[in-house]
DNA sequence: TAACGCTGTGTAATAATATAACATATTTAA
DNA sequence: TTAAATATGTTATATTATTACACAGCGTTA
């Protein structure tokens, strides 16, 4: 089973919606913004999230409950989430830096646990909010 | 204003119950715990859990909803976390890593913002359930 | 082509998580 | 000893997410 190409009818609304905001939605800000479109049940909602999700076009903001687009062309980041959040204004930035991806990649712990994700939240004060 | 060495009736009261536990806790699960305590009222919990999280005592995993208390004697580690948890058994575990933390605290993104806080929550598989 | 598995859709109901608003009590500090 | 800050108690409600059930579309394969 490899990677899906294409996205069904609801999921393809829903990634539009969120790829058109920079910033991350809630998932009935969602659900109401697609009300026109004939999504009318928050399951119709989550479960497009959950897929997207899954297939990495986008991330969930745990801390914030929200989803956001990833930019990364190629998406094959799901697993592997670094983001900062500005705790004034709320704005959120999706980040990659290499050398922190891979010491987060390469960390082991001494329990022996096998690791196939992490997500990391940085908060704090952006450049306007400081 | 100091660190309080003194907490509240409903604070010692949720602080002893989730410490009592070696996994997290969820809000309503402590609900029902401390019922017979005379906490009638999500709101007392979540007051109570605030508090708690705010001076260090517990930490919210904010992928799984729940509350663990910090083992670290000083409890000054309240602004930096690392989790692992395990998606099959659920177990979940703080991380004390010198070196991570240290890459941790000195990160500097390229937008100039101000970081006070982080979070990070690994995730896989442990030893019991490779 | 018919039967099957898989993925997705639609809908209603409800569960789980969290906060608002208001009144009052207790503790702390000036 | 009074004012400010912190905590409590209660009701109601907002927000986030899932269960359960019925069915549709599509590709495989027997």
């Amino acid at each position: 089973m490899q990677k899906q190409e294409t996205l069904s009818k609801n999921q393809k609304i829903i990634l539009d919606l969120i790829e058109k905001s920079d910033q991350p939605l809630k998932a009935y800000s969602i659900l109401f913004d697609v009300k026109k479109k004939g999504i009318n049940a928050p399951l119709q909602v989550y479960r497009a999230l959950d897929k997207l999700v899954e297939i990495g076009k986008i991330h969930k903001i745990e801390s914030r409950n929200a989803f956001i687009a990833c930019k990364n062309s190629k998406c094959q980041i799901a697993k592997a989430t670094v983001f900062s959040i500005c705790e004034s204004c709320e704005d959120v930035t999706e980040i990659h830096d290499h050398k922190l991806s891979e010491h987060l990649r390469n960390f082991k712990d001494n329990k022996g646990m096998k690791y196939n994700k992490y997500n990391l939240e940085f908060f704090g004060l952006c450049k306007k909010c400081i």
